[in-house]
Order: C-alpha cells, then structure tokens, then sequence
DNA sequence: CACGACACAAATCG
DNA sequence: TCGATTTGTGTCGT
C-alpha cells in the first residue's frame, strides 16, 4: 500500500480511547458531516462527499462508491426453455460503483465527472452450466416462440421528467486521447456480481498477471479446453456471437453527454435516470405486430449488419432513483464554496474574541503551508490550484484575506479558516504543533480546541456535549492539512463518536454508516412470481454481516461498547422498488435517526467493522492460464469519425521504441485488430459495424 | 453562461 | 523508488 500504512495502524490503536473526540471535526461549516461513509456489503466503504465542498484527488479510492439503488421498472417478453417448457426466471443484479454521491437526500453526479455501472444478471434456480447447455425462446406477443441467440444488458438514461432518452458517452482510459462511443449492449450469461471492491481493483489494470487473476471473473471463455463442461452444438453458449462472452457488464468512464442541460428552464435541477435492461436477441424474424415501441414494453433494439439483423429484445428493467446530475458551472465545485466557507467562519465574532487570547492569524505561514497535514476538513488550499499555471500565482497572503473578492481572485484566496485553525491551534499548543514554512504537525487537542471554539455556532451543542479534553491527553498527533485542498483516504484517522447520532459512527472525518442493509443487494429483483408487475414486490432478506472482512488494510473497530444498530428487515427501505420517489439513500431515516436507547448499536452478527480505507488488492490474485492473455489484452476500440494518423498519434513511435515490458502487443494504432483479438471484443461499441473499423488501442497502454 | 480543448496535478499502477 | 497512467477539475477561448 502507501507510506501511510504504519501512519493509520500507529494511530489506529488510539482510536477507541478517542471515542468522544472528534466529533465535530467531520462537520462542516453547516453542521453536516463533510464525508458521509457508508459500508458496503464487502467491508469496502463508500465516501459520500460534495464536491461543492470537499476536493478529492482524482485517484482516490474515495471517489470510488456506491451509487443508488435500482428499482424495478418491469418485465416484459417471457422466455422458456425449449422443449422443456420450464419458465426462466432472470433477475438483474446491477450497481454503480463510481459518479453519484449521496447528498442531501439526492444523488448527485457530475457531467464532467466518470461514473461506473455495472452488471450481471441471474437465472434463478439454473445451474449455470445446465442453463448454458440449454435452448431458450422467447415468448412473443402472440402464440410464437422465437429462438434466443443469446443475453445481453444494454443500458440508457433517461430524462425523468419527459421521459426522454438522454445519450450516454463512454470514454477509454485514454479520454480525450481515445474514442468516444455510446456504452454497447453486452452480450452476457448468467453470473453473481462481482463485489464492489472487485471492480475497484479491476478498474485499471494493465498488468497481464493481474488482468489473469480477473479473468474468470469477468469473462467466459467459450471452447476453453479446461473447461470440463462440453455443451452441445444448439445449445445458448453456442449462439453467442463471440467466444469470449462476459458474465458482468462493466460500463466504465460513463458519462452524461456533454451537451445536456442539466436544469429546466426554471433553473431547478433536472432529473435523469439510468436504466438497466435485460433481454435476448433474436433473430429478425421477431413477430412484433403487438408491440408499441414506446410503451410499458421497453424498446425493442435492431442492429446488426443488413444481411443478418438481429433484435434485442427487453425481458426486465430496472432503473435508478431520479439523479442530479451537475453542470460545469463553477458553483458546483469548491473554489466557489470558498467565499461561504470563508465569511462563515472567519466572520464569526464568537471566534473573534477566542482569538484575543491566541496568535492572529498568520497567513505567511498558511501561504506556505506545504504542510503534511490530512484534515479532510481542511478543504482549503494554500497551494497553487490544479490546471494551468494561474496568472495571478505572484499573489502573495500578506494579510488576512478581505471579506470582499470577485469571483475572480477566489481561486488564488487563502482558506481563511484553516489560516486561523492553523494559526490558533499553534498557539494552543505551541509544543505540539510544529511551525515550519513547509511543514506543520496539529494535536488532536488543537484540532479539537479549532472547532470547539470556532466551529460553527451551531455546533456549539454538540461541542459542548462531547468535547472532553481530558480524554485526550497524550500528544496524539494528527498531521493536518496537506495535500491541499485534497484529501488523501489514507491519511484520514479513523475516531468513534457514538454519541453525535446514534447510529452514525464518527471515525475521524468520516462517519461510518454502519449498516445492516445493503443497497446492492437484489437490485431490480422483482417479485419473481408476478411478471409485468410495476408494483413493489418483496426484497429478498438476505442477512448480510457487517463484519465482512476486507482483504484491503482494514481498521477494526471495536464496537464493544455497541449494541444492535439496525433491525435488520426492518429497515431495509432502500431496498423498496416502491420508494422512488424522492430517491432512498444509504442514509434512510430510520438508519440515521436517533435511536431510543441512544446509543450505537448494531446487528447481532456485527461485532467489528471493517473500514476499509484502501484495499489491497495483492490478496486476491490468482493464477489463470496464460492462452487468454492475448484477448484480455486486445481491446478493441473505434475511432469514431476521427481519421488515425501521424497527427493524431505523433508519440506512435515513441510507444514503439518504448515498449520495454510488453511483448508483442504493440500493434500501430493503424492496424486492425488482430484476430486473437476478435474473441475479445465482448465490448464493442455498439456502433461498431466493421472489424475495419477497430483500432487496437493497445498503443494507448504501452508506453 | 456553455462547451471543446488543453492543462495540471495527485493517486494508482507496475 | 520512480515513471507512466488515469481522472477530477482549473482555465482559456470561442
């Protein structure tokens, strides 16, 4: 892992004798805990954070999560086993593992930012070989039956309020530098869905060993002489247009496209939903005289190469709760929070006055605060701000900043706050907290004296009712502020604070939202005995431990102290197809309402949590059989209308020369996919029509 | 103000 | 440990 892992198993040990501490430096400015942490199903933790107030990096497992919940939408064509008869019964297991954040009781994702979706679906009491070595037909609006070629999951977005379908753009890894194209329909079998971890890991990997290690997971491969299982010719498997058929559908670096509006006119948010639906493709022959394209039945898809049409036909949908999506405007990112958070804080004359006795703020020292510091609440920075080099850098902190500035000058403006937070806490604890023009070391006792006395006026409440210095006597150091405006997971410090509310657990920065119910878990599953049924069916219970134990650096937390947190089923209202509206978070009423007994408490089973702050995924690896390599490898991508050339790609060569580590991989953007490559292709863009049209992208990642 | 394009930077990957 | 990669987002220019 990181530098930082002796930091958190040093600190780590603290932590139960700090319970009561720290529980206001999670809060912001409005009293509302800047990162909201819920725990997933896998022991992996999601970090619900607005971006209007907090800067995450980039590549921090925090910007990792877990999105909504999916809702049932409905069923529509029935399928049958041929011959047999026997009804399938498919559920669809999805989730969003990047781009929405739960905020003030909406999802909130960003236009400019990725988000990940995932999915697989199941055939409920099929074996999977069995299922593969079977024939399925689709149950057409009449009498007729059509043969299934094969599964797939396609997916979409739609305006919620016209209904209206809003495009989708997928991204390479290479974003600008590579092609753009809708997220394709993926041709699918049956399979569980891969822990949300799973796909974490699995997000960017390059490494042939580790792509090995994934590759049953992701993908089948059909005609794999270690496959013991031999199906027959007519049978499902055998009618997949390609040999290597994925079981998960893994639609990454998704985007809304860049042209929507994200408000009504009226300027009050759109909302959007994504939707999941699963269905079969079969040949064109489909009688659909029925059918109404734009009715209850979803749409049915034609595609395909003229001579051979096939049409994608929806057996299930599900969808997400109404999403937000936010523009580019500046106001949905925190340099242009600055000025709120500022005049909050450093107006207030409560805090005037504690400062009498203190150092007046010292913005030198805040200017040249290359600080190793790692308060998430420090969501300020002294430090030039990401993008081109301003022209305004010669700007120098000589005096506390005004309370006046224009728009302009904010991005160059010192974080007040953590200008006074830093100036004051030094002169609380002068021997603790070391002042140095690059670096700074803050005391817990700082920190905790920063918000107590100058954190908001509403937080006095909760100040006074948990603040104890004496439980807090030791230099417990706590680095502060740091990497900027950014923060780094694993530089937050986990704390209990069971007292703030009573099932939110405070763990530094974080509030871990212990949870018994998962909001992964059955997705889309509708009642399975009542097709073509809207109505909120039953959610399958399946108890699920809090315990789980994470393969990443995970901090237990004791939790002796701690009793039942959920009910358990009773609880599980997120899970409720019917509650759409307005969406269910992660965060329902009933999990994060006090509880009677005023305390923390938790499921039966759940006796430790672990929060996972970065998983290390080097547990998990495995050996494959290298034959698939070459396929895993060969990505093949399109190049829209963009023509590939010298110009486009004037590092080509580069590449070439460079490729140390990789065999023969590199392939000359010009040149067609290889045909090893074919197999591979599980994820052509949809608007793939021509092997002529793939490019390797291969030349991307060998550098 | 919105969007395409380019740029920077910070964590991850290998 | 360090260079390459990936991705949130700052910024310019239209």
């Amino acid at each position: 892992m990181s530098r930082n892992d002796g930091l958190i198993e040093e600190q780590f040990p603290n932590v139960s004798n700090h319970e009561d501490i720290f529980s206001e430096e999670e809060l912001g400015e409005d009293g509302e805990p800047v990162i909201q942490t819920h725990v997933n199903e896998d022991g992996t933790t999601s970090s619900y954070f607005d971006k209007r107030k907090l800067k995450i990096a980039p590549r921090s497992t925090l910007q990792f999560k877990v999105g909504p919940t999916f809702e049932f939408v409905g069923n529509y064509y029935e399928v049958y086993q041929s011959y047999m008869g026997r009804m399938l019964d498919l559920s669809i297991m999805p989730r969003i593992d990047r781009g929405f954040d739960f905020i003030d009781g909406e999802w909130v994702g960003y236009k400019r930012n990725y988000f990940t979706l995932v999915s697989s679906f199941e055939a409920l009491g099929w074996n999977l070989d069995e299922f593969l070595n079977s024939c399925f037909e689709l149950q057409g609006d009449g009498s007729q039956r059509y043969p299934i070629k094969y599964f797939a999951i396609s997916i979409k977005a739609k305006s919620d309020d016209d209904h209206t379908e809003i495009s989708l753009v997928q991204h390479t890894a290479k974003r600008d530098k590579g092609p753009q194209f809708t997220p394709a329909m993926t041709p699918l079998i049956p399979s569980s869905l891969p822990n949300h971890q799973i796909i974490r890991e699995a997000s960017n990997v390059r490494n042939t060993t580790k792509m090995k290690k994934y590759d049953t997971t992701f993908y089948f491969h059909r005609g794999d002489p270690t496959n013991p299982v031999e199906y027959a010719g007519k049978s499902l498997i055998n009618s997949y247009p390609n040999d290597c058929i994925q079981k998960v559908a893994r639609y990454e670096r998704v985007q809304f496209a860049s042209s929507i509006n994200v408000k009504k006119p009226a300027q009050q948010n759109r909302h959007f939903r994504l939707h999941v639906v699963l269905g079969a493709v079969v040949p064109k022959g489909f009688d659909r005289r029925d059918y109404s394209s734009d009715g209850l039945q979803g749409s049915i898809l034609e595609f395909g190469m003229e001579t051979q049409k096939d049409l994608f036909i929806p057996l299930q949908e599900v969808r997400t709760p109404p999403l937000i999506i936010r523009g580019r405007s500046p106001s949905n990112y925190t340099s242009s929070q600055r000025i709120a958070v500022r005049t909050s804080s450093y107006n207030c004359s409560y805090k005037r006055e504690q400062s009498d006795s203190m150092s007046p703020p010292n913005p030198m020292l805040a200017s040249q605060n290359t600080v190793t510091s790692q308060s998430p609440m420090i969501v300020s920075s002294n430090k030039p701000r990401p993008g081109r080099p301003s022209k305004r850098t010669s700007r120098v902190h000589h005096l506390p900043v005004p309370l006046e500035s224009s728009p302009q000058s904010l991005p160059q403006l010192l974080e007040p706050p953590l200008v006074e937070l830093l100036d004051e806490k030094a002169a609380l604890e002068p021997f603790a907290a070391v002042t140095s023009a690059v670096r700074r070391v803050e005391t817990l006792e700082n920190i905790e004296n920063f918000f107590q006395t100058q954190g908001s006026l509403e937080l006095k409440d909760f100040c006074h009712q948990n603040f104890d210095p004496h439980t807090e006597g030791e230099s417990y150091k706590l680095p502060w502020s740091s990497r900027q405006n950014s923060v780094d997971p694993k530089d937050i410090e986990l704390k209990c604070d069971k007292e703030i509310q009573d099932n939110l657990k405070t763990v530094g920065p974080l509030q871990i939202l212990a949870t018994l119910k998962s909001q992964n878990c059955n997705n889309g599953k509708p009642d399975v005995k009542d097709k073509n049924d809207n109505v909120d069916i039953g959610i399958s219970e399946k108890k699920r431990k809090l315990n789980a134990t994470s393969t990443a650096t995970a901090l237990e937390l004791s939790l002796d102290d701690t009793k039942e947190l959920f009910d358990g089923d009773g609880l599980k209202t997120d899970e409720n197809y019917a509650q759409s509206d307005p969406p269910v978070g992660p965060f329902s009423p009933q999990n994060i309402g006090p509880n009677p007994a005023g305390e923390l408490s938790f499921g039966e089973e759940l006796n430790s949590i672990s929060f996972s702050l970065l998983a290390d995924s080097s547990s998990n690896y495995c050996h494959v059989p290298n034959t698939t390599l070459s396929d895993m490898e060969a990505v093949p991508r399109i190049f829209e209308s963009r023509v590939i050339s010298a110009q486009d790609m004037p590092n080509n060569n580069e590449y070439a020369h460079n490729n140390k580590g990789s065999q023969q991989e590199q392939i000359s953007t010009g040149d067609l996919l290889p045909k090893e490559g074919h197999d591979a292709m599980c994820t052509l863009p949809s608007q793939m029509a021509e092997v002529g049209e793939l490019y390797e992208e291969l030349s991307f990642y060998r550098h």
